[in-house]
RNA sequence: CGGGCCGUAGCGCAGUUUGGUAGCGCAUCUGCUUUGGGAGCAGAGGGUCGUCGGUUCGAAUCCGGCCGGCCCGACCA
């Protein structure tokens, strides 16, 4: 049944101001058009309009997960601790893992994400490889304690998702259906009108190994990403990117030591010595769970990417301020010659054919420049250590990369038997053994999608939406409610569409022409049907299409038709 | 958790330096006028000045505690 909407009796408050806590415009448009409101930092009231939008965007993550054989069920968004304790994660996720306790003084969460709780059913219900693969969504609210949230939608604390868990006998079974996902991924996005990149990804708190985000293109996303011509793509922070680099001096010298009062930072020492940062090698200190101390060899004009260091030596985290006091070692002069007794050095591979490095003495206000390894010092290990960047080497085609900035709006992941194996759960193999399922996660998030799509269609005047997100997909515009020529046509016409299949909106206040245009564009119905004094005496309304500013003039006999074809031209472009 | 800043009407803000009857714009309500791009005039309502305590004859204003929020960072989807 379409609905047929009056402006009068819906509750969108807009504003005409911009609210200071906005700073990124989807925010600011989802408040001033009414859309949503706070309730406290991170978690929003989704008003009629907005709730009508990620409604739509949940109807088209359903067909998408419908089509590609996953069934929907509901997950309980309050889960015991138990669970959580046994997948590990309980003492693993930290303080973002929001607890509460009962009357009865057991303990639970908000669910931030439901492998455990997936898991546990599945352990229970399925036994036999007969009954594989199986895969299930929900589409819920997560809850997770963020340190500070932000952006509205897109940084939220509490959000709404999208999340199904897929259960396999065999790793190709696995593959089949992650790459099923994936598709159905791609078309979720090009469905939402979003232009997107899916990249390769790191896994997080989640786990796994293989994993593929879906990033919304944006210079306000969070996440800096690079891409190729050939079509590789990945999250500057992917662990598994190894970027190729410009290398910095090839010529050997001798080793000098060099007073640098004062210096602390590459930028400072670059310029003491007259050289550019890349010329210079970074070494950042880490320490491994047992307190062994790591220094990390970097080029000085890079970053290092603290998931690779976790990677090259596992459970390493990088020291905090007061370490440095602790491990008795200068800050700011660190480097590979002669460290502390027992430190492991890790050197980025790039730096290999440098000969000639500009590094930290390990004491304060002195450097070493031409100390070159296997001469001067000796690196432990070799690996692969930076945060990509454009301008590196492509790893599939050697191109030169491009970067961008994207919102990572879904993510699909292979987590293998990390939970089946810690939460025992297992079913029988055709030939008689019991192993654990092999499992694949894939998560959309629904409110933040809402959030990317407005980052990509809005103007100075408010919100753009593609046919398939909008919360209303016409909007009748009578210019005067109390004029008997201009109303009942309006009122016709509304009906019409309606009729028609299209869900229509009619703007039934009694305001002032220049109020009801502003409202319109601001909450971007993508088509608006003035219907005014001047057109209806002439047998004709215009058509005003939001996203090209375009209107036309059509005859009042023929709009519901014309209109109708131009609606679902629209739809079908989304399909 | 570190650094910067802010809590005054539904929203956006002034007033705080120098303590002395709570203000402005928008919004809301009433009336008249206006009516194709956020109207005009006249009038009205709306406040424990985040909260608790202290100083003072007197506190939005000075001092302290607490709570909440924003921005930058670390973290993260």
């Amino acid at each position: 049944m379409t609905v047929a909407l009056r402006m009068s009796n819906l509750h969108v408050p807009t504003l005409k101001e911009d609210p200071t806590e906005a700073e990124i415009v989807s925010h600011r448009l989802l408040l001033r058009a009414g859309m949503i409101r706070k309730a406290a930092a991170g978690i929003y009231t989704f008003l009629p309009l907005g709730w009508r939008g990620v409604r739509k965007i949940e109807q088209i993550v359903r067909e998408e997960m419908d089509a590609i054989g996953s069934q929907e069920l509901l997950l309980p968004f309050v889960q015991p601790a138990e669970l959580w304790q046994d997948s590990g994660r309980w003492d693993a996720y930290g303080p973002e893992l929001a607890r509460l306790t009962d009357r009865q003084g057991r303990d639970f969460c908000l669910g931030p994400t439901h492998e455990e709780i997936i898991t546990t059913l599945v352990r229970g219900e399925v036994r036999s490889y007969r009954d594989l693969p199986l895969s299930l969504y929900q589409i819920n609210l997560k809850f997770r304690d963020e340190i500070r949230p932000r952006f509205g939608l897109l940084r939220g604390r509490e959000f709404i998702m999208k999340d199904a868990y897929s259960f396999h006998d065999t790793q190709e079974s696995l593959q089949e259906h992650y790459d099923d996902q994936a598709r159905a991924y791609g078309r979720i996005c090009e469905r939402l009108g979003l232009a997107f990149r899916p990249v390769e990804a790191d896994s997080g708190q989640i786990g796994g190994s293989v994993t593929t985000e879906f990033m919304a293109l944006a210079d306000t996303g969070e996440a800096a990403l690079v891409y190729c011509e050939c079509g590789w793509a990945a999250n500057v922070e992917a662990a598994g990117t190894v970027v190729r680099r410009t290398p910095g001096t090839v010529d050997p010298r001798a080793m000098e030591r060099v007073h640098t009062p004062e210096i602390r930072t590459i930028a400072e020492l670059a310029t003491f010595l007259g050289v550019s940062d890349h010329d210079t090698v970074k070494t950042m200190a880490g320490k491994t769970p047992d307190g062994a101390l790591v220094y990390f060899c970097v080029p000085g004009d890079r970053e290092l990417n603290p998931v690779k260091a976790a990677r090259a030596v596992p459970g390493v985290t990088l020291l905090e301020e007061d370490d440095f006091g602790a491990y008795d070692i200068p800050r700011g002069s660190l480097g590979p010659v002669d460290p502390p007794e027992g430190t492991l050095v890790v050197a980025d591979m790039s730096l290999r054919d440098e000969v000639a490095w500009g590094i930290g003495a390990n004491e304060a206000d002195y450097h070493l420049i031409g100390a070159m390894p296997g001469r001067d010092f000796e690196v432990s290990r070799w690996e692969d250590l930076l945060v990509a960047e454009p301008g590196d080497g492509c790893p599939v085609c050697g191109g030169e990369l491009k970067g961008a900035r994207g919102i990572e709006v879904s993510q699909v992941f292979q987590l293998g038997t990390k939970y089946s194996e810690a939460l025992d759960a297992t079913f029988t193999a055709e030939d008689g053994t019991e192993r654990p399922f092999i499992m694949g996660c894939y998560g959309v998030g629904i409110t933040r999608s809402l959030a990317a799509v407005i980052e990509q269609h809005h103007d100075d005047s408010g919100i753009v939406w593609p046919m398939s997100v909008a919360p209303v997909e016409v909007a009748v515009i009578p210019l005067a409610i109390d004029d008997d020529t201009v109303w009942p046509v309006a009122e016709r016409l509304w009906k019409g569409l309606v009729a028609a299949g299209i869900e229509t909106l009619i703007d039934d206040r009694d305001e002032r022409a220049g109020v009801k245009f502003a409202d319109a564009d601001l909450i971007g119905y993508p088509l608006q049907v003035v219907v005014g004094k001047r057109g209806v005496s002439g047998g004709v309304v215009e058509v005003k299409d939001r996203a090209t500013g375009e209107r036309t003039e059509i005859p009042i006999d023929t709009l519901v038709d014309t209109l109708g074809a131009r609606v679902e031209s629209e739809r079908a472009r989304y399909r």
